[in-house]
RNA sequence: GCUCGGAUGGCGGAACAGGUAUACGCGCACGACUUAAAAUCGUGUCCCGUAAGGGAUGUGGGUUCGAUCCCCACUCCGAGCACCA
């Protein structure tokens, strides 16, 4: 009885002891030489909730690449870390008074033993924290570099604050004119904020996704984000007024539309835009005006765009534009539809043309030309581009982040931190809540605070805003590179630079949609920095990229705990295995597509390992299947290899199952072609089919065995069925040899009982053949 | 509002250089094995019709010998952007 028992199929008694060996024989490190292929799923936040379902879909789905890869022969790198900085992180150390530091060590150590139990082969070797201050000793250098080249720069502005959170936000960040995290109404406050020109290299980041191997939608939604548009400013002369600056008697105002010049008649500026100021003494209604713009300052983003978009505005009396195309005086407004962030600050209204200078004109009873001619696209200015992207905010006032390594000196102003001194360590510290003044908590650790000018040696204070977590995950794929040499980050970056050649860029690089302006944007620009000051030989970090969809609950809702339909992936690995919940995952549906999860269909994927599994039992001496056979094994081959290249995951497991059955059918199984299906199932379902490779007597890994080629020429069948159809409908269908030409299907068709009879006293007028599959007749 | 996806059995989904719609899985029904149940295995399973045949891929048109696939109009669902001149 025991005995039978070993016998069956028993995740509990294989996973294990595989995970053990795949460990000890250190079979997926990485290399540094060979034919490289680096695979990437974004790291994770190692929240106290563990691993999530949707992890295991991503990570699966590269892990059987990166399985396949290593078949293939390629020396492949699927590392793995932790993106550790962060606000849950810190807000569970505010409630619990226990340090970030320990959480962090807490849930990593969880999630480290989660994905080993998923038999992921990452290369443990190279795992990296992005709280580890050898990780952001480099996350400060970079910053540092930055700061040299002028990319980075403090200012004072209106950034997007959270009161709930408070801490301040990157445009990125605000979801909604909410909160990305918490929801909170987002306030604008003028605040000194450390920001990054990622806006200089708008213009590349745009082109270059021409170069790359993105998924459309991920490139549509960059440039959507990039804002690239192509237009021409124009200056419209201030009529009857005396300036003391010659620079100010015009209005520059941006346009896409510059052929519709006829058709402006009137001005709009930003209630932000500078020139007010300076015009003040021109303005009659300037009560009016201010009382405008104090309204608008005072707006949330959200008031100013959620108010059902009704227009506001203000005339600005006593002042007249002229427009050049018509040389007629028009009027100046002020209206907060005209965003100074964007373009000049100020636009031509063009209301014949555009609806929102028609819907502000009908409210104000401004004039509206129709029937204006059109002028040349650069008749009255000349051509310009402009983005939509702002500079990215870049300072958090939260203890739980990279500390900004620079100094403020009273005399000598900002200081960067000597590189040698880096890293910039996080103090340890007993409370953890943002002061009130909105600064860092940082700000109230005096010794920390409190430091001597690295230039001139006088007394100065410590930079105490700390870097958003998005910083750690701009380069950490270059870390995994860097890691190998030696298991630290501790030497100089030259030591690096043969091995960043090597393995950069990522061939290819899986992660969610929800990451595609944010981290995939920010990383793409940090690594284009590097490329720029000489540290990466690749302009692009990564060649390819891909998202898979989220996975929700049961009936399509979002899991939440507060919701109670979370699936712990802990729980199916126990009772089902972790190559049931791979798989699984992995046949549940389209892997770009949103799906939900349904406990009723782990049992499909579970029967088919069970059935494999029984598979060994039919293995014959005998060494030839027949022709018939051999053409479906082949085609199920190419089929499980092209569809793990276009991630059709769901359709490869179906190809499998197809042969499966099959095979069960036959009286016999060939131990050749039994072998050749473990191979092309092992990178779903590692663990059993090391234990049946084993079983075989095999001394080597299934993994360090060459993954199959079909066979094209044993695909191709002797006999195609052919369908036979009269006007485009269904009639009949026969059976023919390969290849066979019209004339011959022609003849055999007419045989057929079910097509002749629709012949009989009909003229056939047209013949449709396509060779192996259908053939057509179209009657009278 | 704009941009991009999507809509196929009771359910998850296949099929996309226009060529047998519903592969594979779940569920369900019946049968085999069991004293019995579970498990397992087998058969069936879009709708109407005894059949011949007809109707079905969100709705309505069009192109074509032939449309889930292409074109036009619309409805609904999802994602992203949101006064970007």
């Amino acid at each position: 009885m025991a005995e039978k028992k070993n016998q069956e199929y028993n995740h509990r008694l294989i996973e294990k002891k595989w995970q053990l060996l795949w460990e000890k024989k250190k079979i997926f490190q990485a290399k540094n030489k060979g034919k490289k292929f680096y695979s990437l799923m974004e790291f994770p936040y190692p929240s106290g909730d563990g691993l999530h379902t949707g992890h295991v879909r991503g990570y699966t789905a590269m892990d059987i690449i990166s399985r396949k890869r290593r078949m293939e022969g390629f020396n492949v790198l699927y590392p793995i870390g932790w993106d550790a900085f962060g606000l849950p992180t810190e807000n569970y150390a505010i409630k619990t008074g226990i340090s970030p530091f320990k959480v962090t060590k807490t849930n990593t150590d969880i999630f480290r033993k989660q994905f080993k139990e998923l038999g992921m082969s990452f290369d443990w070797s190279r795992e990296v924290n992005t709280t580890d201050p050898n990780y952001y000793k480099w996350t400060q250098w970079m910053f540092l570099q930055f700061l040299k080249h002028d990319l980075a720069y403090k200012a004072k502005i209106a950034i997007n604050w959270c009161p709930k959170d408070k801490i301040g936000l990157a445009n990125e960040e605000v979801v909604d004119g909410r909160c990305e995290r918490c929801g909170t109404l987002v306030e604008k406050r003028d605040k000194e904020q450390w920001l990054l020109r990622i806006t200089r290299y708008a213009d590349r980041l745009d082109k270059d996704l021409d170069t790359i191997d993105f998924q459309e939608k991920i490139k549509l939604q960059q440039k959507n984000w990039i804002g690239k548009s192509v237009g021409v400013e124009i200056e419209f002369p201030i009529s009857n007024f005396q300036f003391s600056n010659k620079e100010d008697t015009k209005i520059k105002v941006f346009t896409t539309r510059p052929d519709t010049i006829f058709g402006a008649t009137y001005l709009v500026l930003a209630p932000e835009h500078k020139l007010i100021q300076k015009l003040k003494s021109q303005i009659i209604n300037w009560d009016e005006v201010l009382k405008y713009i104090n309204i608008v300052k005072n707006k949330s983003e959200l008031e100013r765009t959620s108010e059902g978009k009704e227009k506001t505005g203000v005339e600005l009396k006593g002042i007249k534009g002229r427009n050049p195309a018509t040389n007629q005086e028009i009027p100046i407004w002020i209206a907060d539809y005209v965003l100074l962030s964007y373009g000049t600050g100020a636009i031509m209204a063009v209301p014949a043309d555009d609806k929102r200078d028609e819907e502000f004109a009908q409210k104000f009873n401004l004039p509206i030309v129709k029937n204006y001619k059109p002028a040349g696209f650069e008749d009255f200015g000349k051509q310009v581009v402009k983005f939509k992207l702002r500079d990215w905010i870049f300072s958090r006032q939260r203890y739980w982040g990279e500390p900004i390594p620079v100094v403020h000196c009273q005399r000598c102003g900002i200081v960067p931190l000597s590189e040698k001194d880096l890293p910039l360590k996080l103090p340890k510290i007993g409370r953890y809540e943002p002061t009130d003044t909105g600064e860092s908590p940082l700000a109230s650790i005096s010794n920390w605070v409190n430091t001597r000018c690295p230039k001139c040696g006088g007394r100065a204070r410590r930079e105490t805003d700390t870097m958003p977590n998005w910083a750690g995950s701009s380069w950490y794929y270059l870390a995994y590179a860097m890691q190998g040499i030696s298991s630290t980050l501790r030497e100089p970056i030259s030591k690096y630079q043969k091995t960043l050649k090597y393995w950069m860029p990522v061939d290819w690089y899986n992660g969610g949609m929800e990451h595609t302006t944010l981290h995939l944007l920010y990383s793409r620009f940090w690594n284009k920095f590097l490329y720029d000051i000489g540290v990466v030989t690749t302009s692009e970090p990564y060649k390819k990229r891909t998202s898979h969809g989220l996975i929700l609950a049961r009936g399509g809702e979002k899991m939440s705990k507060s919701k109670g339909n979370v699936i712990n992936p802990d729980d199916i690995v126990k009772t089902y295995g972790a190559d049931t919940l791979r798989m699984y995952e992995m046949f549940m549906g389209p892997f770009e597509e949103a799906i939900s999860w349904n406990d009723d269909n782990i049992f499909g994927v579970l029967r088919f390992l069970e059935r494999f599994w029984r598979l060994k039992e039919k293995i014959s001496k005998k060494s030839k299947s027949d022709q018939k056979f051999e053409a479906l094994f082949h085609r199920t081959i190419k089929k499980v290899n092209d569809d793990i290249e276009s991630m059709a995951f769901n359709t490869a497991i179906s190809a499998m199952m197809i042969l499966l059955k099959e095979m069960e059918r036959r009286e016999f199984v060939l131990k050749k072609e039994y072998e050749v299906f473990l191979k092309i199932l092992s990178p779903f379902a590692p663990h059993i089919t090391e234990e049946l490779w084993r079983k075989l007597g095999h001394k080597k890994l299934i993994i360090e065995e060459k993954w199959p080629k079909p066979d094209l020429k044993k695909m191709i069948d002797l006999e195609v069925k052919i369908v036979v159809q009269i006007n485009g409908r269904v009639r009949a269908e026969c059976l023919i040899e390969t290849g066979a030409k019209e004339t011959e299907v022609l003849e055999l068709a007419r045989t057929l009982p079910d097509v002749n009879k629709w012949l009989i006293g009909k003229e056939i007028k047209k013949i449709i053949y396509v060779p192996n599959k259908l053939l057509n007749l179209v009657m009278v």
